[in-house]
DNA sequence: CTGTTAGCGCCTTCAA
DNA sequence: TTGAAGGCGCTAACAG
């Protein structure tokens, strides 16, 4: 930079100036110092900056398994958000093990990232919080909401369960079964009140036996479909709590020899990209995630440049996307009635 | 760390070397070095390090689209090996756009990383090669393998297809077709020329119109199948070159009324998380995802500490997934016969 | 509108 | 085995 400001015949502090554009400089002046600039093919030291300035322009990002194709989306909403904004991400996976998590979260700090994106692990609270509380860093959840004065964005769970549940009783099924996610997740409590919120509506009361632990895992859903169908009265429709236990219900499903929507009808929260393409085509919950990804680095922004602004919890609402898995034609048209 | 040194009693040197382990201290200003700092809570400022010392052990990943679940499991084997090797990994999405790839390459130079791990997008050589060429930086392509002399891991994309092609062959089938992915791609090219092996192998000469273009895009794969679906003489299988073409071509068969493999048989190069449960199941070539991550990550530090290592392009052997799409049982007996 | 200068927190040569 | 001190490249008062 001093390089450059020999050459433009100027100051170090003009060339840092119009490099950040943060104070008045003469167009003149301005134009041989760019000139200077890419004569030298200047470039700036980030480290430098960030280490002089205080700030790294970069904000970090912690997911529980960059595996899952369901992030994907989130990502992507999250990086244009932040680049828009002229900020770098740093991307790091939990695994969704506390453990990791605070490790790699620990490591973004020492990177002094200017905020945190993170979908929390399970059991989160024990390391990654204590961590976050005693750094002021602004940071804010998404997915896993949790029952904290945080800034977080997530979807809203219960009702759009609600409603795909809903769905299924309106076709004339009366006994509808749920495979639920993990203990202790938000998002498993809130889908499976959303499960008992619409048999209430119908006037029904839900079978106990009806709801059964899928652990948010494939392996979980397969086993948790397997013991619905074991049920001497079983299931005649039933709603997954997210894709992996979908995916694995459909699993047990095919094994058992059983067709959907014909034998039994399936609707699971979390949509695919390649939704359409599995057989049967799966009517599910999609979660509008790029906008999540936005929003969360909108509210991340906004808790950086104002520390006291009130603390915010975001439900955006998802939308049923519609198609046969359902028992319903793929325009929506009831096409089987299952009555007792 | 000037406060640790004081209240350890000795020089800020000192404490750096603790910290870093760059020369012998005794035993004993050791502990008292170490107890001061976990009693002040110090924490190692990364960009000041970096700043200082010129290495900011951290390496980028920038991919070509963050929201295609294929890199999944190769970002999972970079992150393991890089974490083994106590590197941090910033990961960035070009878009598949050359303009924006170079843009964001340029921010991670900007960040000084030690390393860079690239899946370069079409046309990367008009903007990021120079970029990189400009910079001192080691790097490694994985994916789209270049005909270039730099280090590179990918898979073997002409054996495998060939084999894939081949198991159509033996099946009895005679008019095999071939969505091809995007020219100018050296998968789509060694994928192609794949095909082509598998022929002369069985001393046939492939029919050229059955060798249609499918962009490598969802889209494209939809239209040349269609194109495919057209011929009077249609293929009684074909081979689409990644994955997702395979998407649109099954789009097109669904549409067109056609069963899979009772009609068509269908293979595809790429396999899913879930293609287990499209229908009919896929059989495809799988990638060793992970392998070649790993890979990818080892050859970029061997590259870092002997900038004169000789150039290496690793070929990762993929293996066929046999499912039913082509036309076995999905133990592999052979349930069909297409004979012309 | 522009220049001077004191650090940011750490590493590392040189000297003891 | 340890300290002292200069400097990495940049920013941001402060002064002109």
């Amino acid at each position: 930079m001093s390089a450059v400001a020999k050459a433009a015949g100027v100051s170090v502090s003009t060339v840092s100036h119009v490099v950040n554009g943060t104070r008045l400089v003469t167009p003149e002046t301005r134009k041989r110092v760019i000139h200077a600039m890419d004569l030298l093919g200047f470039e700036h030291h980030a480290a430098a900056r960030s280490l002089s300035a205080g700030s790294t322009r970069t904000i970090g990002l912690a997911l529980t398994a960059a595996s899952n194709p369901y992030w994907s989306e989130l990502v992507a909403g999250i990086d244009v958000e932040a680049s828009r904004s002229g900020l770098d991400l740093m991307i790091v996976d939990t695994r969704d093990d506390p453990r990791h998590e605070a490790r790699v979260i620990a490591n973004l700090l020492a990177h002094h990232i200017e905020g945190l994106v993170i979908a929390p692990a399970l059991g989160w609270r024990d390391l990654t919080l204590p961590l976050l509380r005693e750094h002021p860093i602004p940071y804010v959840l998404v997915d896993r909401l949790q029952d904290l004065r945080v800034d977080q964005v997530g979807v809203e769970n219960e009702n759009s369960s609600a409603a795909l549940v809903d769905h299924l009783l309106q076709l004339g099924h009366r006994r509808v079964g749920m495979v639920a996610g993990m203990k202790g997740l938000s998002t498993s409590e809130e889908r499976r009140a959303g499960f008992l919120l619409a048999h209430r509506r119908h006037g029904l009361e839900a079978d106990p036996r009806l709801l059964v632990e899928g652990l948010s895992t494939s392996q979980g859903g397969r086993l948790g479909m397997l013991r619905l169908l074991s049920l001497n009265d079983a299931p005649t429709a039933v709603f997954c709590a997210n894709n992996n236990m979908t995916i694995g219900a459909l699993a047990a499903l095919r094994a058992s020899g059983l067709r959907v929507p014909q034998d039994l009808a399936l609707v699971g929260f979390d949509d695919y990209p390649w939704a359409d393409l599995f057989e049967p085509r799966l009517t599910t919950v999609a979660q509008p995630l790029t906008a999540i990804g936005a929003r969360a680095v909108q509210l991340l922004l906004r808790r950086i440049s104002d520390p006291a602004a009130p603390v915010e919890t975001l439900r955006m609402t998802a939308h049923i996307q519609h198609r046969n898995s359902c028992g319903c034609s793929p325009e929506g048209e009831p096409v089987l009635s299952h009555e007792q």
